[in-house]
RNA sequence: UGUCCGAUGGUGUAAUGGUAGCACUGCAGAUUUUGGUUCUGCCGGUCAAGGUUCGAACCCUUGUCGGACAACCA
């Protein structure tokens, strides 16, 4: 990276950290970290953090970055949850090493290493009920009080673990604990469960166990196997560390050792987070699924128009840091918009249109108006928008009593229209109800764009559409999916509470500029004057 | 009444003992055939009190506030 010396980004706390450790060729020198998602639901923006953090800090220390599945716990993950992973992630633009990792694949093991904790007289198995086992551990201002369990020889540890393993006894009817201290202020450090007993497919390995390793002892041992160097997780396992650290000690034979390092995880102002809520609003229905665009989850993003590079500008932009944080979703938001108006070709269409005559413009004459696609982008060219003396414009640049600062259509005001002419404003009808139901203009063919001789300069500028050479479309609107800042954060009320009602409007008669027909899916508008528009996955011809 | 972590403008994030900077937001102005973009300016901050030092956002002490931890989840 060739960055100049007075340019150079400031280190966030963990680029400081892999620096000063390849600084003393810690670990030989060697950089490798892992994201380690379990599969049992769709990636959101906040994973999205994290993938940027750890496979962008492999590729600026040029070291590698794994892909492993943490699938320890059978009963809540599926495939489905592994292939929308892999797809996030590449759609993202990263690259995992080798090929993807799974923590089942560890799974003999850890069992071995298991056997072994039982024979150093480091594990027990505990049979005593799950209600008792958690009352002994007691509460975080007061020791606990140790298993009988502790006490179960070797031998006897040995036959009950194999029998647990064979699946000789039923769910929750015994566990494997690590014998570390009943004392510790950490809680974690309290004989922690290694093993449970579930008699519960796998979606990798099938019926072959009966027993799964918990987090804390699968974690840390896949990191080591895997080689991992830095293993970057969010706070909430900034108290495991001990634990972490205390496994690895008990297993490694050399000075290697993964690091675990905790930063601050994402939250967004105006959306929900948790794996669980987002479960909770995809089967409740109030969004289409996990993919609907108005949910957090890099599928839905994808889905609203967000690009990857918005994604990780947005990621850079935010930081890595320690301290809670609630990054305002307007700074997400900008991103996009920020990228897609480089990228995003200009086009016209009319959300709520209201009919225009040209009265002097010849019946049947078809002009063909070229307009520039971006002004950002000089090689993205032009079109083709063709110009006729009946057109639609938005009903809400018209205004019967127009105030002064109003710089759009109004009785007797001239305006230009886009890439066209300047036309003014003569009259206009009413329907029945009062609405305004067609409007009367006359155009200046002296003021046609890009020939102006006119020397006509007027306020306002809109966007319009042929009425004979358009076509119909349905647009869907999107906002924000609550009304409440922190919709999560009312103890007394449920989140589903702060759902905006308004969160999506389908406009069903929306006149589209010819050009669009082309359009495909997933491709990205800049609707002049309204915003950012793109093909969903459901359109039709 | 425990252990661990954290605290810099409205929101994020830098400054690692030497001029508190950047981004987003907001406000004002300029440009503009998008009330967009772009550009310029402005508003606005070191949790508190002590200590160390020529000098402290940074080091020390105490306090305050916030978060995490008591699943056979991850």
């Amino acid at each position: 990276m060739d960055i100049p010396e007075n340019e150079k980004r400031s280190l966030n706390f963990i680029e400081s950290i892999i620096e000063e450790n390849l600084r003393e060729n810690k670990n030989e020198g060697r950089i490798h970290l892992r994201f380690p998602p379990e599969p049992n639901g769709y990636l959101h923006i906040g994973h999205a953090k994290s993938i940027c953090l750890n496979f962008g800090l492999a590729e600026s220390y040029n070291g590698l970055c794994n892909l492993r599945f943490d699938d320890t716990n059978p009963e809540k993950e599926d495939v489905e949850y592994v292939d929308s992973i892999m797809e996030d992630i590449k759609w993202l633009g990263f690259e995992w090493n080798d090929k993807p990792y799974y923590a089942s694949d560890y799974f003999e093991q850890l069992y071995e290493w298991a056997v072994e904790f039982i024979k150093q007289g480091k594990a027990y198995v505990d049979d005593q009920p799950q209600e008792l086992i958690r009352e002994q551990r007691g509460v975080p201002t007061s020791p606990g009080v140790e298993s009988p369990g502790r006490k179960r020889s070797v031998e006897e540890n040995l036959k009950l673990f194999a029998a647990m393993k064979n699946g000789e006894y039923p769910d929750g009817s015994m566990v494997l604990r690590a014998k570390v201290d009943m004392a510790s202020p950490n809680m974690h450090m309290r004989d922690p469960i290694m093993y449970r007993i579930l008699h519960q497919k796998h979606h990798r390995t099938g019926d072959k166990w009966n027993i799964y390793p918990m987090y804390d002892w699968a974690h840390g041992q896949s990191d080591f196997i895997e080689g991992i160097t830095h293993s970057v997780c969010t706070l909430e396992f900034e108290v495991h560390r001990p634990l972490y650290n205390w496994f690895l000690d008990q297993i490694a034979t050399t000075s290697y050792r993964p690091r675990q390092i905790e930063f601050a995880r994402l939250n967004l102002s105006y959306t929900v987070m948790s794996k669980r809520k987002l479960l909770e609003l995809v089967k409740d229905k109030h969004v289409k699924g996990w993919d609907d665009p108005r949910m957090p989850t890099i599928s839905g993003l994808r889905r609203r128009g967000y690009t990857p590079e918005s994604l990780r500008s947005f990621a850079d932009r935010i930081g890595v840091a320690k301290r809670d944080n609630v990054i305002d979703v307007g700074l997400l938001e900008f991103s996009v918009r920020e990228h897609l108006n480089k990228i995003a070709p200009r086009v016209f269409g009319v959300l709520n249109p209201v009919k225009v005559v040209i009265t002097n413009y010849p019946e049947d004459k078809v002009e063909v108006m070229d307009l520039i696609n971006n002004p950002e982008d000089e090689a993205a060219g032009s079109r083709s928008v063709p110009f006729t003396r009946e057109i639609y414009i938005e009903r809400e640049d018209f205004m019967e009593d127009a105030p002064k600062k109003f710089f759009r259509m109004g009785p007797g005001r001239e305006v230009r229209l886009k890439g066209a002419y300047i036309v003014k404003c003569e009259d206009f009808k009413k329907d029945a109800d009062g609405n305004i139901s067609e409007i009367y203009c006359t155009y200046d063919p002296e003021t046609k764009s890009g020939s102006d001789t006119s020397g006509k300069k007027v306020k306002g500028t809109l966007h319009w559409v042929s009425a004979t050479n358009s076509f119909d479309a349905e647009i869907r609107l999107y906002d924000r999916l609550f009304s409440d800042e922190d919709p999560a954060g009312h103890k007394e009320v449920d989140f589903k509470e702060f759902l905006n009602p308004e969160s999506l409007k389908v406009l069903s008669n929306c006149k589209l500029e010819p050009s669009l027909k082309e359009a495909k899916v997933g491709d990205k508008f800049q609707f002049q004057r309204l915003g950012y528009f793109c093909v969903d996955k459901d359109s039709t011809e």
